[in-house]
DNA sequence: TGCATCAATAATAGCGCTACGATTCTATTT
DNA sequence: AAATAGAATCGTAGCGCTATTATTGATGCA
């Protein structure tokens, strides 16, 4: 093999992409160590450089390879986020917010939703950390042990969002979901309401979900002595499961007269059922959703519901991120509460 | 050069990822390349080897590293999706879908939202490019000419969806707007309905509903010969928006004895007022929304809506991709109607 | 038996960038 | 003027993988 330089003129070649840091480099007569620089560290280049980096860029119309950088620097730019599903309108709004606070300092999404299968999220991560992220984000505490044994065998930030409790892996946003159903109890009983029910959807799943129903039963029978029940059902949240399970309650303790829903979907059914219904609330029955959703305030009577604070769960999740790069440190534990608020309002 | 080890001994080193492609070759007692091969193309390596380094990938527990992949490969397995907004159930149905067809495939989604914004759609596509994604998923078909110019000059696949109409820039997968919009009137007209209204949140910013308001207005008068006008607020869709905007009409237009709604959203908070006002639906009033929302067909009455196949879209997009690189082909125009449906319910 | 033919595997040259160290070039100080 | 310390810039070795070519081993056929 090559003795003396003999057999082998054209070897190899590749397709390539059209601008490289090399040509900016050259255009703006500097090193493409120095164009390197300049896009990763602007301050650390003379003002001169600098200038004509920018022209060169310009004019070029370069658009760095980041695959090619992440691959150089062992980290991407890019952040995974990883939901149970974003049709839910609660993890909507965080990832909304968290890709508007991410791409400003030019972080990209990686999104996955795992339908609440910790297998599926399971294989989320693994994926997730084949793109080597900068950050991984979790929804809820709860994960396989070969999810905790990945994540903690890597080196990426990981943010657990949406819940507090138990031990996070490394930082965490969230609030207790106990304390939103011990909130929503304390309060029915406020309203003079003895005969409590709380209605789950999907609760199987959904054990931030279960965790509202389990803190609401545990608060009104051990704290306040009044009767609790839960009337679930495996599908979906959803209006119509609402309806369903409200009809389902009259039949079974009809003489409820407060009643928790997991989210404000399946209030908003309980609404719509008991005009069918004529069952006056809050007259005869006092209704608190969660979630605050776009028509909780619109309805008819309006909703009586706790809002959690979606949006700054994305906002300090990617602040937690964002600290966390730059100071490239080590794992350190973090946990902020964003609480939640009750609001009252007629249906209760 | 190595001359005599004198004076660069320790020169360099990096960081590096565990367990790499190398480490697998060498357990599997095989070559990189080999298993480079089985892990793009199985049916190319043989039985025995392709055990051998599945075995060695298992007990390794090796993650390939898509970056380097990327960079040798010219093109990542991602697939970035520009939508407006992730919270709009629209668009968030639409993601879900395809996130699920693409990691069939292993394709990871890169989410953006342009909330609305041309320049902001142009600052994501050039950052998705920068990611050689192996395709880029625009909502709409209309784009800032720079963002067409960035499409057009690289290879990368594009579709867009949720909206047919013009030219796409190469597939596009979705429906005509303007259709929904006379369907919509036709009902209405059907149901003996002469005096319509269409409610329009965010027009401005949503051209897909201002096509719908426009193709409303232009089929009730033309074709059917009825009165129609548009009434609008520049605020997001909501139920609040809906219950405003309702109000509206009935001061400017008492005679009102038809409604289309832009969304379900805004259809909701339409029957809420009404009940509040007495207004009697469909008695007095017939409303039609757009979207069947979760709770539309639960509402009292139940909603009458035009259902957008958002799942649709999302298969047939994620379809298109993968035929599109599994077929590594050249642009080629394609155009997909998903169509969409009309349920007629109680509130026409 | 010799020689194409084809399947399977291996060797190697980058992909475009960043990190690291080395090398300038400027101010300062003595 | 020489010595020194920063600041700015540059040179280069990979990062881990894929594409391409090269090589090897089987097989078929005249």
């Amino acid at each position: 093999m090559n003795t003396g330089r003999s057999v082998k003129p054209t070897r190899k070649r590749r397709k390539m992409q059209r601008v490289t840091m090399m040509d900016v480099a050259a255009r703006a007569q500097t090193s493409p160590s120095t164009v390197s620089l300049y896009l990763r560290k602007p301050d650390a280049v003379s003002a001169s450089a600098s200038e004509a980096i920018a022209k060169a860029i310009d004019a070029l119309n370069y658009v760095p390879n980041l695959m090619a950088g992440g691959l150089a620097a062992a980290s991407s730019r890019a952040v995974s986020i990883i939901v149970p599903s974003v049709r839910n309108a609660f993890f909507a709004e965080t990832v909304a917010t968290m890709q508007a606070e991410l791409g400003k300092e030019r972080l990209q999404v990686l999104l996955g939703h795992t339908e609440y299968s910790e297998r599926e999220e399971e294989n989320l991560v693994r994926m997730a950390l084949s793109w080597a992220p900068a950050a991984i984000v979790l929804t809820g505490l709860a994960h396989s042990s070969a999810t905790r044994k990945l994540l903690r065998g890597s080196s990426v930030p990981v943010v657990e969002i949406w819940e507090l409790g138990s031990e996070p892996i490394e930082m965490a946003v969230g609030f207790h979901h106990e304390q939103v159903g011990r909130s929503a109890a304390a309060h029915l009983v406020q309203r003079n309401r003895r005969n409590l029910v709380f209605l789950g959807a999907r609760l199987q799943e959904d054990k931030r979900a279960t965790h509202r129903a389990e803190g609401f039963v545990e608060e009104a029978r051990k704290t306040l002595g009044v009767t609790a029940e839960i009337i679930q059902h495996p599908a979906p949240s959803s209006a119509e499961v609402g309806a369903m399970l409200l009809g389902e309650t009259m039949r079974k303790f009809p003489q409820v007269d407060g009643i928790a829903c997991s989210n404000d979907h399946v209030a908003l059914g309980v609404i719509f059922e008991c005009q069918r219904l004529g069952i006056d609330i809050p007259g005869q029955l006092s209704v608190v959703g969660f979630g605050d959703l776009s028509f909780s305030a619109a309805s008819n009577p309006s909703l009586t519901t706790i809002r959690p604070p979606g949006d700054l769960i994305g906002t300090e999740a990617a602040r937690l991120i964002l600290e966390r790069i730059a100071h490239g440190s080590e794992r350190t534990p973090t946990v902020i509460d964003t609480r939640f608020t009750l609001l009252h309002r007629q249906s209760s």
